[in-house]
Order: structure tokens, then C-alpha cells, then sequence
DNA sequence: ACTGTTAAAATTGTCGACAATATAGCTTTG
DNA sequence: CAAAGCTATATTGTCGACAATTTTAACAGT
């Protein structure tokens, strides 16, 4: 998985490279999510001084995927039920507004090329085989390139640089690549329609009801668990 | 002015108290928008090592008041004016969202919290001499209650956490004690009584059109300003 | 056996020195 | 004289050691 966050910029320290070796291990739960950290283990084994393995928690700290603590140390950020529902709820007031945003700031070229995705995600979605593709990279392109045609640098950093970190951990470790593939694509194109048109209310409107579909979809999934769960404890 | 963000953390390590005095210089313009950080300037400025600046610029970094680049330094960001607007355009989203989500999730206690505040307000505000203070402390009293009334772990962190640093940096530096000092309480008093009745919806528009109102004054303000600098060039 | 105290070990925070990189000023060359 | 290249300087990145704090373990007293 080659991790293309949009506003992520080449690694040139090495601080930069263990970095993003962590981040890859925290989101693929390789690092446990809620574990300790533990600074001289980890610099060793990095093979890195624990200077250089500080700054690059703090980095680790920016995107939202560790907390510290003063004298305590830092955990890797839990991930429960709560916090992915709550996550869902801001990337809905957040992508919904880059939606409007994108309406009236979307450049020419920037609709060509989501057009041009919209089509490739068609027809590899036709072939089925490239189902799994779709749902992991091809809807992470779709909302990115939504986020940067807002051209609003806040909402850009905000959502890629922080709360798409958060995105992509809870969906490798709560393994969902839901079944909601040929429901996203014709959202996908409606909202990028009315990018197109310039309707920013619709867009915005359309982009809150997507995010918030897939979060009641989550949410009666685990309320099925819930019941299964309960169903096997009475049992 | 105390500084009271409801999220900050008292210090403990020196780290965080260089951090604390540089937020305060940065937000008030004591260290200029724009400038260069000298890391060994600072650190012998503050009697601290490099180190420990350096952990402190990293918590900067993460309230988006300076920024960083590999091999090159820290800058303490712009103030420009599209970089406020486009604050503004994220606050609308994250604000209107935690209003809603505030609708649902708010206790009775931070219920009768707010109208407290609103009362205190609407006397202080008849005085007139409190004016000044309702339109500093005051109207973020309003905004952080609110915030963390949403219970939403997310949204309290993003706004509180990072936003509302530059918001009060902007404040700082281009002056604006707004003169919406009597709309903003009729218009805060709305947003509460919403908020009380559970209504989301209704409490989520009214704060998109309070800050959508913000920005357009500042906007035309801005426009004004404009001219007149135009009228000076051409005379 | 359990709780509270104290000492030892481990972890985090801070420091100063060195290495790698970028900036500025000078020299050389066309 | 302008531009490219080189050298010297300054700045940032990384390291290992020490100080401060927290956690663990042992111990004593009830």
C-alpha cells in the first residue's frame, strides 16, 4: 500500500524516513493500537539515536496517531467505536464544506482529471476484479481530489494531514472495505456533478449524505456484532 | 489576557513553558508574523538548549503558528487576508458541526453553564464599559463552551486545539474588536436556545450564518480598506 | 497477609558537541 | 560586467551523556 497522502512531501532526514516507516506500522496495526512506546527500544531498533526517534513521534504526535504525555511517554491512539463515529461526524463538516468550497474554486484542468478517475473507477468496477482496489485506493483518490480542489489550505491540512491518518488506521484495523462499492461510485459521480455545475449547496450536501451513509453503515454493523455477541454469551 | 484555551494543559516541563511564552509572543505579534526562528538566537534568549526549543517549536508546529522545513528552519506563518478567510470558511464547518452535535450531547449542567455566561454577558454588556471584554474574552468564552459541549473528541481538538490559536493571532494583529458586539449576543443567544431545544439542525445553520457573518464583515471591511488605499495611490 | 514506605531501576527531559546541509561572499571565467 | 563555481560561515540534524521524574521492587510494620 503506497500510503499517496496528497500533502505528504518526500522524506529528506531520517528522522523523516522513521516516520513514515511508524506511521505504515501504526496504521497497519503492526505497532498495537493503545501500546506503550518505548523510546530506547525503539531507537534501537531503528538503529537511530532516541533524539531522532523523538522528533519523529512528535511528528507521529501532528497527525493525531500517538499521544504523550510529560514524564509519562507516549501511547499509540486507541481505536474504539466511539472515536471512528466521532471521526466520521468531522470528516462530514469538513469534506462537506471542501465539497462547496471545490464548487466554486475547481479549476478546469482539476474536473478533467476527476472525470478521467470517474471513468477508470467504472470501468475496472465493471470488471470486478479490481473491486478491492476500488473501495482502498480508488475512493481515498476520490475524496482527496475533492479535498484540493476546495483550493482552502486549511481544510487541506486539516483533513489530509491529520484526519486521514486516523481514516486509514481505523479502516485496516476494523477491516473495512465495505460493501458499499456500487452505492459509493454513483455518489462519487453525482457529487462530482454537482462540483461541475458549480452548485456548491447540492455538493456540499451530497458529500455529507455519502460520509454519513457509510457511518450509519458502520453503526448497523456494529449494532449486528453487538447483538451476535450477546446472542453467544446467552447461549 | 489569560490565554484560556479550555484544552491547554498546565506546564510542566520547561519545553512547555518556552512553549507557552512563544505562543503568547507569536499570537500577539511580539515575534512578527512571517520572521525567520534562529534556533540558537532563541535558545539563548529563553537561557534554554537548542533541544528544548526545538521540542518547544514542534508544539508551535501543532497549532499550525510556525512552520517547518527540512534543512531550511522555522517562519512564523503569514497573516495574510485570504489565509483568514479561508480560517473562517473551516470554522463554519467545524463550528456548525459541533453546534449540531452539541444539540444532542450537551448535559444539563453545561445547559444552565451557557445561560449563566449569556446572562453575565447581557449585564456586562448593558454597562457598556464591559464592551471591549465581551468582544475579546467573552465571545470566546461563547465559541469554546459550545465546542466542547459537542462531547466529540475530534472536533473539540481540531477547533480548540489548533483553529482557534490562529483565530486569536489574526485577532491580534489586524485589531478586530468588531464592532458586532450587540448582533453577535442576539445571534449567541439564538444559537443556545437551539442548542437547548435539542434542535440541531436549526442550532448548526444559525452558527454557519454567525461565522458566514464574521467573514462577510470582514470582507467588506476589507473591501472598504481597498479603496481607500486605491483612492490614496491614484490622488 | 496487606498496606505504606523506601530504595533501586528504568524512562523521559535536557544539555552540549559533532556531522550534514544550506547560505553568503569571494574568486574565476566567459 | 555577469554568471558559474568554490570556499568559508552559519544553521539545522543527529548523537551520546547526564539530570529529573516515574515506575518497579523490596521491605517493614501493623
Amino acid at each position: 500500500m503506497p500510503l499517496n497522502n496528497p500533502t505528504r512531501t518526500a522524506p529528506v532526514t531520517t528522522a523523516d524516513k522513521v516516520f513514515e516507516q511508524m506511521q505504515h506500522a501504526i496504521v497497519e496495526g503492526d505497532i498495537l493500537a493503545g501500546s506503550k512506546i518505548s523510546e530506547p527500544e525503539l531507537a534501537k531498533q531503528y538503529q537511530i539515536s532516541r533524539s531522532t526517534l523523538r522528533e519523529a513521534l512528535n511528528r507521529l504526535e501532528k497527525c493525531h496517531l500517538v499521544e504523550r504525555k510529560a514524564n509519562i511517554g507516549s501511547r499509540v491512539v486507541e481505536c474504539t467505536i466511539e472515536g471512528l463515529l466521532e471521526l466520521y461526524i468531522a470528516r462530514e463538516a469538513l469534506e462537506g464544506m471542501a465539497c462547496r468550497q471545490a464548487a466554486i474554486n475547481i479549476t478546469d484542468e482539476e474536473i478533467n482529471d476527476m472525470q478521467a478517475m470517474l471513468k477508470q473507477h467504472s470501468e475496472s468496477q465493471a470488471l470486478q476484479d479490481g473491486l478491492s482496489y476500488y473501495q482502498e485506493q480508488g475512493d481515498l483518490d476520490f475524496h482527496y481530489k475533492v479535498i484540493l480542489a476546495s483550493h482552502n489550505q486549511q481544510l487541506i491540512n486539516l483533513i489530509c494531514g491529520q484526519l486521514y491518518h486516523l481514516v486509514r488506521m481505523y479502516r485496516c484495523q476494523f477491516g473495512m472495505n465495505s460493501p458499499r462499492a456500487s452505492r459509493a461510485f454513483n455518489e462519487h459521480s453525482g457529487i462530482i456533478q454537482a462540483i461541475s455545475d458549480g452548485d456548491g449547496e447540492l455538493a456540499e450536501m451530497l458529500m455529507r449524505r455519502h460520509i454519513a451513509a457509510s457511518r450509519k453503515n458502520i453503526e448497523s454493523r456494529i449494532a449486528d456484532q453487538t447483538i451476535q455477541e450477546n446472542n453467544k454469551e446467552s447461549k
